[in-house]
DNA sequence: CTGTTAGCGCATTCAA
DNA sequence: TTGAATGCGCTAACAG
């Protein structure tokens, strides 16, 4: 049976060594650009054969043989979060100017996921990868890092992984909307995050809001998750923290945080009114996007469209639903976050062997309705 | 010098085979499982071994033995779009149910960049790529297709592109959204589309909608563009149906047709008040989630809050921020429309021969506050 | 049942 | 200035 021209074998080196009427060396040489010492003559026959056969090397070989293939992985830990997809804009770009391949492991969330993509990038001998991990610890991550490939984390670090780390500076961030909220006259801020043990950002991030409210707001207890306790009044112009936590992947956990943060709105709206609108509003300080957006789905059903006029919302991270919602918000340096990232990287390819840097970024705040009056 | 311990060179199958006290071979037939032809005894030294060394095989090396590494090409025009993500879940659990490995490139709306990554993903020899392109022609996309390697189009089609094609069901869909909005009452509807020359999904979700308004609106005329011109009211119960071009990547444009839609607004609202709201309502039917951002912001910005009192607004895509706004939306089986992709690349890969195939599936209206008065 | 041999496509000595 | 030979890590005949 005659062969459809379904597959017309992709040519060779060899094939263009022939078709030049010369040896594969010469063809090498002119790939890898090593024209200075090759006749003119012999130069523009190898293009000719190149043209002719619509030669294009084969990566794989050429990595084969030299050892590195110009592939790094790329580990996300969600891309539906935009923040990622946006970190994932510098990566690329960086990657271009670089000469890099991203190889693009999506985990979605599952640690299992994340594990297997690891595993797979190493079998396919990429030089080295970018984490942005689930909150797990080093023991999936053991293939990487100090004595495996190079790596460089972003947003979060990793227990027990000493690698670069480039992100948000969430110190300066959470100060930022602390500040803001409290120049607004609010003063009672809800911390809302996920679960933050295993993610350095998330347990950053509220360090820092708790921080933020002593130095500023003169906090006289903070509560920490749904333990009940409701804390004192400040004095005059101080300010209370709460921490809520929200765990969006358990919808009976998220259920019963959305309420506790249900009656201090309630609670809030009954004080007193010693301020002009109609119900006392509380401010909602949301960790990241994810967060905000199940805050505000909630408040939206359950206190209807003007759900704002009950509670401000300032959430880090900047949706494109932000503008259409009217929420403040503290924009992170994604693009930039994803650029340097593999910048770091390539240096530690490149041999660079100092010891683990960090590299944090700043914050830039969006002002919206939301939080002005 | 002495080499530092950063490259503990990664152990290859000759090392296993030392280690083990055996051949290659026996290795090789370990790894691609054909143990049924040997002896537990031998199994058990090379398991040893391979868990000794922590040894890895080259996905590299086996590729370019058998021809074929497993690597698939993912071309994304817009990742910035909730629904490249979410079809790319799909894709993404597809590929690892079938043992393929996708590269995602990510063009992010730049034809270059689309031109280098397909460049590049045959450069990798991937064994199919999967294209969701930009609106431009074959000339880019040469190397794939009918006489090149495998290729199957997700949402759009290509001109002079003969391949597998999987994506929404255009023609129900609009119809779908067209007769939704006629039974709610509304007879004065505008569709909204990025310019639809070069992709095919906007002009069949456009031809739809014309004919949908036909059919059941037997509308009277149907203007273009910007030309200005006013349809005449349709007689009692029919619906006018306009089109309206939003050219998102060009700002001018996109002010001067946001310009066009506030007059229709305004005409509609000073219509002798035949309708219970305080103003008529004219409906926006936007042909994908980007179009419906772009004009639920500047209604926003023009009419406040409330702007949902001057339009309806249903869209293509489902997208997250849809629910908070209460817009109504006709979802796509995104994940269903990725995986379906890869299942049709997988055959094409092994040799089915099939004709070129389409895959519509259908869209869900859901129905939110925006379009139930 | 198991080991030997010969490449896959390419880069790199080393001669010529 | 150019080419022939060698081998990267692995699989696939082909013997034993």
């Amino acid at each position: 049976m005659s062969t459809p021209p379904s597959a017309p074998r992709r040519a060779t080196i060899t094939d263009v060594a022939r078709e030049a009427g010369t040896g594969k060396t010469s063809i090498s040489r002119y790939l890898n650009g090593e024209m200075s010492v090759m006749s003119p003559e012999l130069r523009a026959r190898i293009e000719a054969a190149i043209a002719r056969l619509n030669y294009q090397p084969n990566q794989m070989a050429r990595g084969l043989k030299r050892g590195r293939n110009r592939l790094i992985g790329m580990l996300l830990a969600d891309l539906t979060n935009p923040y990622t997809v946006e970190v994932l804009q510098g990566v690329e770009a960086a990657c271009h100017a670089l000469g890099l391949m991203p190889l693009i492991c999506h985990a979605a969330n599952e640690v299992e996921m994340e594990r297997r993509y690891l595993q797979l990038l190493t079998t396919y001998r990429v030089e080295g990868v970018i984490v942005n991990a689930l909150g797990v610890s080093e023991e999936t991550l053991r293939p990487v890092g100090g004595s495996g490939i190079p790596a460089v984390l972003v947003d979060r670090q990793v227990d027990g992984l000493i690698a670069d780390m480039v992100g948000l500076d969430n110190r300066a961030a959470a100060e930022l909307g602390v500040r803001h909220l409290m120049d607004q006259g609010f003063d009672d801020i809800w911390f809302v995050v996920q679960p933050f043990a295993q993610v350095s950002s998330r347990q950053l991030r509220h360090t820092a809001f708790l921080d933020a409210i002593g130095r500023y707001g003169g906090a006289l207890r903070v509560e920490r998750d749904s333990h009940g306790e409701r804390a004192n009044p400040g004095p005059r112009g101080a300010a209370r923290g709460h921490t809520l936590v929200l765990d969006l992947a358990d919808a009976g956990e998220t259920a019963r945080s959305l309420a506790e943060l249900d009656r201090a709105i309630d609670s809030a709206a009954a004080d007193s009114g010693s301020s002009p609108p109609a119900h006392r509003r509380i401010a909602l300080f949301a960790a990241n996007a994810p967060v905000a957006l199940c805050v505000a789905l909630h408040l939206k059903s359950r206190y209807g469209a003007d759900w704002q006029t009950r509670a401000a919302l300032v959430s880090i991270d900047d949706p494109d639903w932000a503008e259409l919602t009217g929420i403040t918000t503290i924009r992170q340096p994604t693009y930039e976050i994803g650029y340097r990232a593999v910048e770091f990287l390539h240096e530690r390819i490149e041999g660079v062997q100092a010891t683990a840097r960090d590299c944090l970024l700043p914050g830039e705040l969006i002002v919206r309705a939301s939080t002005s009056r």
